[in-house]
DNA sequence: CTGTTAGCGCCTTCAC
DNA sequence: GTGAAGGCGCTAACAG
């Protein structure tokens, strides 16, 4: 396990450390020579420069961590995917750390990527480590939250609209149902479940219908809440004629007590926020809220390179994306 | 983003800096007094040691580098997670590196977590860097291979049995239809797809059957492959009466295909090698081959900490999981 | 064009 | 029980 370091190379070569380096880095001169030479030498000894060093040495480690609450879920991988393209272009590494919805975990990545020097930190928070945050970007670090914000955080944000997407979803199933639809919201302690409800609220409000509490479930973005959620509503006296869903998550929770409970998959319709990897195969009584995993990673992306490479300093950007929402055909 | 360092903390709680490192390394003798003093003065400047430095010094990284062919394919990132959770309980970190099924990109992933000096790499190779992953081992290196192998390379390595469980579902396929089954295979690079196929040519010879190559479509275990292998098979004169598909992801596309071309889903049996998340939704024709990832990933995850804490020498280990077909109910 | 040197932040002997 | 000092591997002045 002894690694092969640059005076090894440097000895071999016959040259110092300095001209190692300086072949490596391809900065400062080197005559064509003495380049080969040590290009040789490095490729026979198989070297890898220690990262740990350099980066100790630059105070610079080239590298940014994004912490996710679920990496299962294909909505974020989607997001993370994006991401981390467009920072390789960039010649930045992307490390993610999954928490599992969990606000302990999620301090713990966070330490974790601080203690590593990221130069930035993208983040779905679960909302739990407000503190931590706040910590983070007083010491000047770069943060940058998607799709989730964070309570009292002034920091660069990529964001659905959501209220307005839920309230545009939400007016969709009134004209067709009534207000009798259900809804299986997120987590409170997340900012998108609290806008998605707002935006539900709002069209109610706007149609003059009360917001009737049991037609209210409250979930935590996972595939068991939906399903829960859908035993809930399903299994009531009179069920709604429709159910609106949080995440994709809990909509596929959703349709498995539907099965679970021997109904067809189009004996409601329902609305996602957020695409459901399976949905082309459905039967037309899924309505889904399209968020463009994309354009959230891009602009992440973009906000994250301009802050490292243009000056760093200057107020929060935000950047809303516009969720797009597709009706059922019937 | 000037990083407050031991010697800030030292300075401030005067004392020496070895005095700090000790009680944040909780090792060597230190009075309860100072101790205390210490730890005020670290919560107040919120310090954070600086990990690349640790690590530096003490030739150890406590991490681990995982490269994958597709993090938006959630049998990947089930066995991820397991590993990610058993590894912390050992202390150790985990880095993921999506390299998109790209010999390039996986190299370069390879690349960059020997430059970290991640202890242990666990690999789910594209098959297109065996030269890589040789002098990886050969500089003595913890290699962990999953699901699948590389050719002539000898590592430790936790695998399905492809082989079993392809003539297992291919004997099945057999009985319920004759030999005349379409099989959508993955890229010869993989260890997987040769294996998958090889249990079917055994099944088949077994039974006295000629394979026809009209009824084999070479696939990339993308969705995209698995539409255009539905596309072709379901556009044939005489289309088959049962379908194979050697991944979860070339199944989904599969299903696409016959969407597009109008057909209900239960035109006919598909066999998928690997779970879909949307199987149980599906009308009782989907025949699945469960992979079992937590047990993938345990053991993965067992034989890095081995290596890593117990003696590092020693044999590969060899570990094969034995998927189970689950076969539709008609 | 190339070598010498100092030091990034931390841990770990070795003194006291 | 605590401090002083050296060095992990590398790069960036500064000399020559």
């Amino acid at each position: 396990m002894q690694s092969i370091t640059i005076k090894d190379v440097a000895r071999e070569a016959g040259v110092s450390t300095a001209t190692v380096s300086r072949v490596l880095n391809r900065n400062g001169y080197v005559s064509h020579e003495v380049r080969q030479q040590v290009l040789a030498v490095v490729k026979r000894l198989n070297y890898q420069p220690n990262a740990l060093a350099r980066s100790l040495k630059q105070e610079r480690t080239r590298t940014v961590g994004m912490v996710l609450p679920d990496m299962t879920n294909p909505y974020f991988m989607a997001v993370a995917r994006t991401i981390q393209r467009r920072l390789l272009a960039h010649g930045y590494r992307l490390f993610y750390m999954d928490c599992d919805e969990d606000a302990e975990r999620e301090r713990e990545a966070i330490r974790v990527l601080q203690e590593m020097r990221t130069e930035a930190v993208i983040l779905a928070g679960t909302g739990g480590n407000a503190d931590a945050v706040a910590r983070m970007i007083e010491a000047g670090r770069t943060v940058v939250l998607i799709d989730r914000t964070i309570d009292g955080i002034r920091a660069d944000a990529v964001t659905d609209d959501n209220a307005g997407a839920a309230d545009e979803a939400a007016a969709y199933l009134l004209g067709k149902y009534g207000p009798r639809f259900g809804i299986i919201t997120g987590p409170r302690s997340t900012s998108t479940s609290r806008e998605r409800a707002a935006g539900v609220k709002r069209a109610l409000e706007r149609a003059g219908c009360p917001s009737d509490p049991a037609l209210w479930y409250e979930g935590d973005y996972t595939r068991r809440a939906g399903m829960e959620a859908g035993h809930y509503f399903l299994g009531m006296n009179e069920p709604p004629l429709a159910v609106f869903s949080f995440n994709n998550e809990m909509t596929y929770g959703f349709y498995l007590a539907m099965k679970q409970r021997g109904l067809p998959l189009d004996a409601l319709e329902v609305v996602s926020f957020g695409e459901l990897d399976a949905a082309p195969l459905f039967e037309n009584r899924l309505s889904v809220i399209r968020q463009h995993p994309d354009q959230i990673g891009e602009a992440a992306a973009d906000i994250v390179v301009s802050r490292l490479e243009g000056g760093a300093e200057g107020e929060p950007v935000q950047r809303v994306i516009m969720p797009a929402l597709e009706t059922a055909s019937r």
